[in-house]
DNA sequence: GCACAGTGGAACATCGGCGTTCCACTACGG
DNA sequence: CCGTAGTGGAACGCCGATGTTCCACTGTGC
């Protein structure tokens, strides 16, 4: 079997792999803020030169998808250190919900980059999304969620109140953890029955 | 005294005021879905040429500006028709969220324009804002609306919910009445105490 | 018919971002 | 010391969006 090539995981010298992360954390940090950022001000921001983005990504839209697949890695793991399936449903979407808060300005670009990425693996089922509906199932059997809320709404609700509560920390000077606070006790009263 | 010239209400043959709104609501729709869209797309979705955009609106930064204005215009008239003082402060929440449902995609425009509007008159208190921040310590002194969620918080929720339903309604299939009621029941829930 | 407001389109110059190429510099291991 | 990997910067051509000018067309009212 030939190993074509591993895009994710390539051989990557130390070096190479660090500064490709200081682009791609770059790139999540400003686009998050400034959807139509250019090249060069991503490579200000990761303190790098512009000829180098390149290097790494042969164009925009190169970045952009590798931007992509690194936040919804990032969502997976953080889905799976939600353990959905443990305990009562409810009380597992409100540990999402702090997982998801963790993930920063990458929420964000979760939230509104349909306008921004138009990456090929986003409309799929990716393992993340059929646990969380899994969840969502659980807890309408349980009755730990209100069986009116299709389980759509739910995950549009659940984003909404996660992007509505960083936006309080950016734009305010609300602390995190009150802003985690009140977004989690809203989320409990929504999809409580 | 000198009527400098009132923009809003400038003295304009009735066709020109046809195209001027003609072009404003393109914009405002086509803007809502497509952030980066050229003035040539403007033009085209407004049904004119893109020399008559420009005869309105000299350059990008004007059209952008009048939008903003446009929309908090409707925002605010909306805001009245709710008349946020009649009645239980919570059942007026809600009627708010009826009338800003009814905006549709300028709603959109509100929600995430931060970063595409910078119109001055943006962060100022307007007298909707007011009378949505006087309803909410309304709703807190009634006992109608949950004490621990600050005004700030209340309304960064009422939109968010707005746009989660008003997405369901663009991505999904989901007819309009469905997402309207979800979205309400879910305020309800939300800021009750 | 005629003036005039309103419009569309073609053409043009400009500007900024993009992608590429080339070269000089630094660090590091042989 | 020398080759190599990694980088930054300057320079260039390209392209799309922008803003402007000019001209031809259409309607409407006089």
């Amino acid at each position: 079997m030939d190993m074509r090539e591993d895009r994710t995981t390539a051989v990557e010298s130390g070096s190479r792999a660090r500064t490709r992360r200081a682009i791609l954390d770059a790139a999540a940090a400003l686009l998050a803020t400034e959807p139509t950022a250019s090249l060069g001000d991503v490579a200000a921001a990761a303190g790098v030169g512009r000829t180098t983005v390149h290097r790494y990504f042969p164009d925009r839209s190169s970045l952009l998808a590798a931007v992509s697949t690194d936040v919804l890695d990032k969502v997976a793991t953080a889905t799976e250190r939600a353990r959905l399936d443990d305990g009562p449903a409810a009380k597992a979407l409100e540990r999402l919900c702090q997982e998801y808060f963790e993930l920063g300005d990458s929420l964000t670009l979760m939230f509104d980059s349909p306008m921004l990425m138009d990456a090929a693996d986003w409309e799929e089922d990716t393992p993340a999304d059929l646990a969380f509906l899994h969840a969502v199932r659980r807890g309408h059997a349980e009755g730990g969620i209100d069986a009116g809320m299709d389980a759509e709404w739910v995950r549009s609700v659940l984003w909404a109140l996660l992007y509505s509560a960083w936006e309080q920390t950016r734009h305010y000077d609300t602390p995190k953890h009150t802003a985690l606070t009140q977004c989690l006790h809203t989320l409990r009263k929504a999809i409580a029955p």
